[in-house]
DNA sequence: ATGTGC
C-alpha cells in the first residue's frame, strides 16, 4: 500500500505513519499538513525519505516534516531529525547542500508611499550593488587569513570590520556565531570557492526583496517586533554559497566511506551518517559550523550593501534599517529538549525547517523574551512572506521547529516547461512587482505555480500551534540571481 | 543549493 494511504490522522493538522508500516523504522514519521496540503504531498519521494529518516541511528521521538515538504538529497526538505547526543548519527544530508541557508528581515522607517512609482528603479539600484548569480564573486576581497577569521568568528568579524552595527548582533540566531567552528576542518578547495563570495546572493530561490507590511495579525507582538501596516521592509534569503556547498560535498564522501566501520548501514547512501562523537562526525560538525558562520557574515555584508544603497536612494528621508531577526533553516544544533518528560541533549537536524523557540527560552535574545523568537518565512517569488513568532507548543511537539517557506510542488525542469517568462513578468508588473534577475530561466524555475500556496502552509503551522502569525509582507522589488 | 544537468 502506498505510504500516503497509511497516514493516520492525529489532529486536523498532524498525520502519522506508525513504525510498523516499514521494516527498520524506530520511531513514527509525522507530517504537519491540512487535507489540502496532503493532496500535494507524496507525488515525489518525500514520504519514503521521511520513513528512511525514522531508521537513523539514535533517532528520537519522531521523524517530522512540515507542510512545505518536498523531496531532497536523502532527507526530505522541510524536515527535522533529532538524534540522541553524544553518539547518535550526524548526517550532512539532514542539513543540506546550502549550509545555513536562511533569511533575515530588515525593518525601515519608511512606508509604501515613499517608494511610489520608483519600485523598478529601486530594483535596479539594488541589483547594481549586490552581486548575484551562479559562481558570482563579490566586492569584499579577503586574504586566506581573513577568511579563516570569518569562519571562526562569524558576525563578530563583520562588526570588527565595519559591516555590522553593535545592535545587529543580538538580532541574529545564535548571535551570528557558532563557537565550535574550525576552519581547519574546511578543505582548501571549499575555502577557494568562498574566498571571493562574501556579500553575494547566489541563484536558485535566493533573493533580496523589498516588501511592505500588508497585514498585521498580532498587534501586540508586531509592536514589539517594530512592524506597522504599510511599512517598507527588506528580506534577504541566501546561504553559504560555494563554500558551504563544497563542505557538504566533501563530508558526504567522508560519511559514505567511514560509516561501515561504525557498523552503520542506511536505506539510501544519501542518508550516510556517522556517530556525532566520532572523529569524522566532529570534523563535519566543526566544518558545518564554520560554513554557518560564513553564511551569517554573508547576510550581514549584504545588509551593509543594502544600507548603503538605501541611503543613496531615499536621500533626505530617515534611511535607518534595523535587523528584525536572522534565522537559519539548514543547520544542525546541539539543543536540550524534553522527551517523555525528561530533559535530553539532542543533535537537531533542521533541513528546510526554521527554529521556533518560544517565550523565555534562554537562546532567545532578551528583547524577544516575552514574544518568542521572530520566525521569518519567505514565500515564493511574487507571493506573500510571513513574520511569525516561536511558541512553547513547538518546544513540546516539533523540537522547537516550524516550516521554512512555500515548498516546491514542481521540479525546476517542469517549471521551465510550464512557465512563459514574458507572461510571468507581465503578470508581476501588473501587480507592481519588479524583478531584476541575471538569468531568465532562473526566474521561471521560481514562478509561483512551481510552489505550494504559502498562505495554506502558514495556516497549517499556525493552527498546529508550532508558530503563530504576526504579519504578512507583500513584495515590491525583487533582486535575483 | 551549486564555477547546475538533460
Amino acid at each position: 500500500m502506498e505510504l500516503k494511504n497509511q497516514l493516520i490522522k492525529k489532529s486536523d493538522y498532524l498525520w502519522e505513519l506508525p513504525p510498523h508500516v516499514k521494516k527498520g523504522m524506530k520511531v513514527p514519521a509525522q507530517v504537519y499538513a491540512s487535507r489540502k496540503i496532503l493532496e500535494e504531498i507524496g507525488g515525489d519521494k518525500s514520504l519514503e525519505q521521511l520513513t528512511n529518516v525514522a531508521m537513523l541511528p539514535g533517532i528520537t521521538k519522531a521523524s517530522i516534516v512540515m507542510p512545505d515538504v518536498h523531496e531532497g538529497y536523502g532527507f526530505p526538505i522541510g524536515g527535522i531529525a533529532a538524534t540522541s547526543w553524544p553518539n547518535g548519527g550526524i548526517s550532512p544530508g539532514g542539513i543540506g547542500y546550502d549550509i545555513n541557508c536562511g533569511v533575515r528581515l530588515l525593518t525601515s522607517k519608511l512606508t509604501k508611499n515613499d517608494l511610489k512609482g520608483r519600485g523598478e528603479e529601486l530594483a535596479k539600484a539594488l541589483f547594481s550593488r549586490i552581486p548575484s548569480g551562479v559562481g558570482k564573486g563579490g566586492n569584499i576581497p579577503l586574504s586566506e587569513k581573513e577568511l579563516d577569521k570569518v569562519l571562526t568568528h562569524g558576525v563578530q568579524w563583520a562588526l570588527k570590520n565595519g559591516y555590522a552595527l553593535e545592535e545587529d548582533i543580538d538580532k541574529i540566531e545564535s548571535w551570528g556565531r557558532l563557537d565550535n567552528a574550525d576552519p581547519g576542518c574546511v578543505s582548501e578547495y571549499a575555502k577557494n570557492r568562498g574566498i571571493d563570495q562574501l556579500g553575494t546572493i547566489g541563484s536558485g530561490n535566493h533573493f533580496v526583496e523589498v516588501s511592505y507590511v500588508d497585514k498585521v495579525f498580532d498587534h501586540e507582538v508586531a509592536r514589539i517586533f517594530g512592524l506597522k501596516e504599510g511599512q517598507l521592509t527588506v528580506l534577504i534569503h541566501t546561504g553559504s554559497r560555494g563554500l558551504g556547498h563544497q563542505v557538504a560535498s566533501d563530508y558526504m564522501k567522508v560519511m559514505i566511506a567511514s560509516m561501515g566501520k561504525y557498523g552503520i548501514s542506511v536505506q539510501d547512501r544519501e542518508l550516510a551518517c556517522v556517530p556525532f562523537n566520532s572523529p569524522e562526525g566532529q570534523d563535519y560538525f566543526r566544518a558545518m559550523a564554520a560554513a554557518a558562520n560564513y553564511a551569517w557574515c554573508n547576510r550581514q555584508v549584504i545588509t551593509w550593501e543594502i544600507r548603503n544603497a538605501w541611503k543613496d536612494f531615499f536621500k533626505g528621508k530617515d534611511t535607518r534599517l534595523d535587523v528584525l531577526y536572522d534565522v537559519a533553516h539548514n543547520i544542525a544544533k546541539v539543543e536540550d529538549h524534553i522527551v517523555d518528560g525528561k530533559k535530553k541533549k539532542l543533535i537537531v537536524h533542521r533541513k528546510g525547517s526554521t527554529r521556533s523557540f518560544g517565550p523565555g527560552h534562554p537562546e532567545v535574545t532578551d528583547c524577544y523574551k516575552d514574544t518568542g523568537q521572530p520566525v521569518i518565512i519567505p514565500g515564493s517569488m511574487g507571493t506573500a512572506s510571513y513574520v511569525m513568532a516561536g511558541t512553547e507548543h513547538a518546544m513540546e511537539e516539533s523540537f522547537g521547529s516550524t516550516c521554512h517557506g512555500a515548498g516546491r510542488r514542481m521540479s525546476c525542469r517542469a517549471a521551465q516547461k510550464a512557465v512563459n517568462i514574458h507572461e510571468l513578468e507581465k503578470e508581476l508588473a501588473e501587480r507592481n512587482i519588479f524583478v531584476r534577475a541575471g538569468s531568465r530561466s532562473g526566474v521561471s524555475e521560481e514562478a509561483p505555480i512551481a510552489y505550494k500556496d504559502i498562505d495554506e502552509v502558514i495556516e497549517v503551522v499556525h493552527q498546529a500551534g508550532i508558530a503563530k502569525k504576526v504579519a504578512r509582507l507583500r513584495p515590491l522589488s525583487v533582486i535575483k540571481g
